[in-house]
DNA sequence: CGGTGGATTGAGGTAGATCAACATGCGTGG
DNA sequence: CCACGCATGTTGATCTACCTCAATCCACCG
């Protein structure tokens, strides 16, 4: 049953995602609400488990795209750079995210595991078979992508018009929330990405990044615990410093 | 017949529906390659026709939303906006275009009419459940939201790593491509929007917008065609100043 | 013909980039 | 277990692309 862990992507909402696959222990699952036991099943004869070490690539910009991959541990990052280097990163992904949906054959992003990582991979054609004859399941995908539509128009906003200490708020408050309660207070938000990684999320340098979060720091917002994670101190001026709502 | 046209977005690809739908008379139609006779008589029957005036609001953010729309005539643009005002404009939407699909029951953005426009609107729980009779055109629009995804990815690459110049060649390729082969050299590409929307869009302010538009012209790389049409006089050159490829 | 909203143009200011040291933490091998 | 060395992160000084503010200009329309 360990490999139920597979399919955390097809519960209902993201919200019972993250609460599900983050409050039980790493060998137990969740009744997936959008799957019944014999689709469960066929789905799991289409999927096979890789393991992904940090700094693995799962794909790049120009491959072919044989695969979609669900994943189900750890955190990947999503890319798109331009001819001269200069980076986007599109998106940090956490365990239930679906990634490589193309609209055409091939990859336009780059994918790198930023922790070790799991996938479930799926052959295109099997799975688009698969949605062929689940339709409530190609739904449910269908529902997940306008969420993911919802995330990028947030960047968006994020990257047109915000300044470099909402761009940072927003990327804490967001990461934060998408990680589930669990981090909430007790324990402090890993930050698995380097600063130039934060920086090609926010569109800013690395200099900037760090300046901003040292400024946040100081006015007592945050906390730096180490250099890989953060504890919020204060939720609600993180909020008003975001610039959103 | 002439209802057909509300179907135009189920062709096969994009690039198809910007053939059948620009190259014939605005009576005619092409077979839509993804729906039987069955399936458009069906859909047809969910339809309601929704004539714009330029500037009318299809909804609001915070608006339930009850239904989904196709755009099928003139040009829509969505948008989301802080408290304090400060917009981003998400993308200038073209016949074929999905609208309002959202992953909860709460539209997110902002829809305006930039043109006189006409919209197809199908409730949501009947469209829902067309897709879930007819999950090949589930799949297709799997496939369309993975464009989506792909257009929202190059405009956060534009948002967060090009520069103004950049920007507008950019936007300006983007809008010509989608627009279809029709205008290529022979007549020049309509531009709608305003200069504050276009800066909406490349997060930039008007200023810099028309700054950097004559400068293009200065060039002799665009021609502006009074203020609300241009004519690209150097593909290359734009292609080469927008940064990408 | 006058007025109104969009577009343009100019002058000056600034948030964030860039360039350049310097610090720190962390994995590695002794 | 500690010292070393290199990655990554921080800090400071300066620069600049774009923003802001302030006039016009212009086209369209009653």
């Amino acid at each position: 049953m360990a490999s139920m862990t597979s399919l955390h992507a097809f519960c209902a909402s993201r919200g019972d995602v993250a609460k599900s696959c983050r409050n039980c222990g790493a060998r137990e699952f969740n009744v997936c609400q959008a799957l019944d036991a014999v689709q469960q099943e066929k789905l799991l004869a289409l999927a096979s488990r890789l393991p992904l070490a940090k700094r693995d690539r799962l794909f790049s910009a120009g491959d072919p795209a044989r695969y979609v991959y669900n994943l189900t541990e750890g955190m990947v990052c999503l890319s798109r750079s331009l001819p001269d280097g200069r980076r986007q990163i599109l998106g940090f992904l956490l365990p239930g995210d679906f990634i490589g949906f193309e609209a055409d054959d091939i990859h336009r992003r780059d994918a790198e595991a930023l922790t070790e990582a799991k996938v479930c991979r799926f052959e295109r054609a099997a799975f688009d078979g698969f949605l062929r004859d689940n339709p409530d399941v190609a739904l449910r995908l269908l529902q997940m992508a306008s969420g993911d539509l919802e995330q990028a128009a947030r960047h968006e906003v994020l990257l047109g018009r915000k300044t470099a200490v909402e761009r940072l708020a927003t990327f804490l408050l967001d990461l934060r929330d998408r990680s589930g309660a669990r981090h909430l207070r007790t324990h402090p938000l890993a930050l698995p990405m380097t600063r130039g990684e934060i920086a090609d999320y926010t569109g800013l340098t690395i200099e900037t990044v760090s300046r901003t979060l040292r400024r946040l720091k100081a006015d007592e917002v945050i906390e730096l615990v180490g250099t890989g994670a953060v504890r919020v101190l204060d939720d609600d001026r993180l909020e008003r410093l975001s610039g959103s709502t």
